[in-house]
DNA sequence: TGGTAATAGTTGAAAATGTAACTAACAACC
DNA sequence: GGTTGTTAGTTACATTTTCAACTATTACCA
């Protein structure tokens, strides 16, 4: 199992951040699924109404850039399990307002609390360089 | 919709590096499931076996960091299109070597055009510096 | 040698995801 | 006002992934 090819998968970005994506997930999964029992859909989904406090399951789409049936499933968990209410547009019916209970609040918080002590490991693994210039390159990326 | 939490997902690097790895996936995606209707799983374990020739279901898994029900199934796959060949270890025969057949290289050569090529358009977005240091990132984070 | 443990890989059922078709509400245009 | 088009969100079904249990083979060790 000797490298043959010149082509190494561990320049291709694709691959490469895939790979970093995963692992750097793993540890978080656990936390999240473990004392709440949540997907990766629905963390995204209550961090981005605790950070945003009110959206439209649209809004969440684009700035998380999830399909809406993720989106919507997610929502209805986070519904079920009382992190969240819905509230329709009084204009536009077609429209949900989304908002955390105070219990969906709770769990963010303390979400958060081991999302950035998680964040602080990984980044324990690269220098302070590294770590402003990832941030700008994964940002970049992630235009369109 | 407007921020009101100081802690801000863009800096989460779990979530910036699915964001990224996301959507930097998906233009890849549509040229390998489009030509030969792979899975993205598929598409690693061939590129494994093109670069490193021979390897157990096992290396691959730990090469890709990828379960081996997954590995088992993409190998599967690949087998009944023929792109690849199973062979057991005389020695132990709980192993199996897999390699690649002509027609998988063929897939993997036209595959691995395009994704230098895609990673060229994706490396327009960077600097040649942010390249070098995120590549060096990205690996770091990537050990276990 | 025989019995238990460990390893490589597969399989089946349950859970999650993707795709496309759907409903409901609104907009635009005649 | 009625028809057609668009948008937000849901649902149904097919595909894929996950998890746990399974087979087959080898390793360990009394």
């Amino acid at each position: 199992m000797t490298q043959k090819d010149d082509f190494d998968l561990r320049e291709f970005l694709p691959y490469l951040l895939n790979q970093a994506a995963e692992i750097s997930s793993q540890s978080f999964q656990r936390i999240y699924k473990g004392r709440y029992g949540m997907l990766r859909t629905e963390w995204r989904v209550l961090f981005h109404l605790a950070i945003y406090e009110r959206m439209t399951a649209k809004d969440i789409c684009e700035k998380a850039i999830m399909h809406k049936t993720k989106v919507s499933r997610a929502v209805q968990r986070l519904e079920q399990r009382r992190y969240l209410q819905r509230k329709p547009d009084e204009k536009d019916r077609r429209h949900e307002w989304l908002t955390l209970t105070s219990q969906g609040r709770a769990v963010y918080e303390d979400l958060r609390a081991h999302a950035q002590q998680h964040d602080q490991v990984l980044m324990q693994k690269l220098s302070t360089e590294e770590i402003t210039v990832l941030r700008r390159a994964l940002n970049a990326l992630s235009q369109s």
